[in-house]
DNA sequence: ATGCAAATGTGCACTTAGTGTAAGAATGTG
DNA sequence: CACATTCTTACACTAAGTGCACATTTGCAT
């Protein structure tokens, strides 16, 4: 159960593959192949020993040694045990952020942020991203890592917002906006994990209530505290 | 010149004076001026080796050695080289939350918000914090640390806002709320902090304008791109 | 298949981060 | 001045993170 999402290879440590990356993209050569199940193996073996031992409570060689992998090779796909962690989390917005970009492009902005962030509420792994949410309340360097995740994908959503209305907009504008909406996101995000333990589908629909709930709230300048 | 500013104590990491702090509020006796000196030094030794090294670019033993203190005591004061830089923050964000919470108490929200908000934007050490912002564009450790800054005075706002408005507000209308109002506060000081390099005092009344803007934009429900 | 080039995994050594502990220096109090 | 408390320091130790050289694996052309 809960397996863990890693996406395309959103950071390699920045060595290696600097310059002559063959054809990311649809090349699921054996080699990319093995970097993403080693990719993915780390990142389950974090996610076990947070649950087993307690989020902080174990160590890079612990996840390496459990992943059936060199310490070494470990600090070669992320920067620490917390990073690990946020592959999940990397996804989820990943996909938002790619939801967001196949909008057709006549549509209003607030329609189509509605529409593609109330699809990542549909996402597998979601359970998995609400129990990091949580588990980043005790722990500040999961929240730090989970912050930054939001932070990388705000800059992501921040370029395909500015490239779909023109490109020169207000800097001010397209920063406020875009946090703006996150933020409600974020808040969607927290009301909905704190009120789910049950790692069932079931309230997967919550989710999406959630976030349109806050997204109106925002259209509306939030004037009525309902 | 621009001196560092330092809160109260924030956050001592964990150990000690847990128990029995005498009266800290109203008594800067020997102990508690010794130890905000210490505080101030330390903070003062990581900006300047930041500012001359570098960004991430010196070791918290030189820090230590740099604001004459054993390297035992700089990680008494703070878990982290980057933490250390993060004071100016922390008391910029909390002068923002005191000056909300003064404002009268039948006052709008959304005009004490921006009361308040507009009113950091006079702040001494503003320029610091700008240059920390811009610091932070290049150094992913430097980002966590202003991102979790900023979060936890998030956290402290919600709370005063909560209180402000009887106490039982729906939980995802304050999330997102307060959430949005500091996005935009952000995204203020990322367009005011973009627009500056001279540390001058004639770029304080920008900042508030690009506050008000933003949340001007905000209360709109960003209508209008313009 | 064979051989070569590039990419990946690993072991080793090293610097730095961060923390527990106990002892010493400074401060508040009577 | 004596005493308790709090702060600082030195020491030792575990863990984080990184550079480097070498072994292994994969891609590709012959």
């Amino acid at each position: 159960m809960s397996a863990v999402f890693v996406p395309g290879a959103p950071e390699t440590p920045e060595t290696q593959t600097a310059s002559g990356a063959p054809a990311p993209s649809a090349a699921p050569s054996r080699r990319e192949q093995n970097k993403l199940d080693t990719r993915r193996a780390i990142a389950e073996s974090a996610l076990n020993l947070a649950r087993s031992h307690g989020i902080g409570n174990f160590t890079a060689d612990q996840v390496a040694a459990d992943a059936g992998v060199s310490r070494r090779t470990f600090f070669n796909y992320f920067h620490g045990a917390e990073e690990a962690l946020t592959t999940s989390t990397d996804a989820f917005l990943e996909l938002a952020a790619a939801e967001f970009m196949a909008r057709p492009a006549d549509e209003p902005l607030f329609e189509a942020m509605i529409a593609a962030l109330a699809a990542i509420a549909k996402t597998e792994n979601l359970s998995v991203c609400g129990e990091l949410f949580r588990m980043a309340e005790e722990s500040p360097e999961l929240m730090r890592s989970q912050l930054h995740a939001w932070e990388r994908a705000e800059t992501r959503i921040r370029q395909a917002v500015n490239e779909r209305l023109g490109g020169n907009l207000d800097p001010l504008y397209l920063l406020a906006l875009v946090g703006a909406v996150l933020s409600c996101v974020k808040a969607a995000m927290q009301v909905w994990a704190a009120a789910v333990d049950e790692p069932f589908a079931a309230s997967a629909s919550d989710l999406e209530d959630q976030i349109v709930g806050a997204l109106s709230m925002l259209r509306d300048g939030f004037s009525n505290p309902s």
